[in-house]
DNA sequence: AACGCCGCCAACCGCCTGCAA
DNA sequence: CTTGCAGGCGGTTGGCGGCGT
């Protein structure tokens, strides 16, 4: 048995907006807000359309505070090294990118960075399907592929420390198994000299970090009283991999 | 000029999740 | 605890425009 649609597909409008329906639903979200309930939304606008298709046009396209034109190549570093980190989550990944929706971001990939991926690094993008023993995983659904961080450090000599991983995953499976004992939010990097200041210059995390006095905001995933260390070693492993491999 | 191919991207589809009843 | 609903999300599609032949 199939689920029921949102809505009567037959009664409802369906492609491309014209003008005038953007300016009817902008004025109405602007005037009255979405009122909490995007189903009921069209019918109080006056709209012919699908709520769902309302809150769609809505979020990539009508916000005040969507951003247009083409991705600098800073984004297109923060895709790369959040989807080799954490494969296709586009919400997480857009939430780090300013005025960004995740429908951009997924074309984006789609049509553009996904060309530009070295064939080689085909098997070190990593998606939450293909985890097996060989991956670290953390606590934050975060696959690492250990092998081959490790392997281009030792062929590449890299200037990843490697080591502050192997620290910051042991403390981070430590608490998780103890479920107690919550992190300090002393930065692995005041605790390890040998990692650049300026690794995390790129993706922001370190100084988002720093700024919001040890709280880490990975859009859903928004740590309050502990660092996750897990998580963001993970991005900077995975960071200067695919920087790497990008060369 | 006409046609076909291809890339881009807006929009749709359907599944999953969270939450209220 | 179960059920149903709405929102959120990622995968996919289809239309359009640019470009080459």
């Amino acid at each position: 048995m199939g689920r029921s649609p949102c809505c009567d597909k037959t009664k409802v409008k369906r492609g491309p907006w014209s003008p005038e329906e953007d300016t009817i639903l902008r004025n109405h979200i602007q005037n009255h807000g979405t009122g909490g309930n995007w189903i009921a939304l069209p019918h109080k606008a006056g709209l012919k359309r699908c709520g769902k298709s309302c809150r769609l046009r809505w979020l990539n396209y009508l916000r005040p505070d969507i951003k247009l034109g083409g991705f600098t190549q800073e984004e297109d570093n923060i895709i790369s090294s959040l989807y080799a980190n954490i494969g296709s989550r586009w919400s997480v990944i857009a939430s780090h990118l300013q005025g960004r929706t995740d429908n951009d971001v997924k074309n984006h990939w789609n049509t553009k960075l996904k060309k530009k991926l070295p064939s080689h690094n085909s098997t070190a993008i990593n998606t939450n399907n293909n985890a097996s023993n060989s991956a670290m995983q953390f606590s934050s659904s975060v696959f690492l592929p250990k092998q081959e961080v490790d392997q281009h450090q030792i062929t590449n000599n890299s200037n990843f420390d490697y080591s502050i991983m192997n620290v910051s995953y042991q403390q981070q499976m430590t608490t998780s198994n103890s479920n107690s004992n919550s992190f300090n939010n002393t930065s692995p990097l005041q605790e390890n000299q040998s990692l650049p200041n300026n690794v995390f210059s790129t993706a922001n995390n370190y100084a988002s970090w720093c700024d919001n006095g040890g709280v880490m905001d990975l859009g859903g995933d928004l740590m309050t009283d502990e660092y996750d260390f897990g998580q963001m070693i993970g991005e900077v492993a995975n960071f200067n991999y695919s920087c790497q491999l990008w060369r």
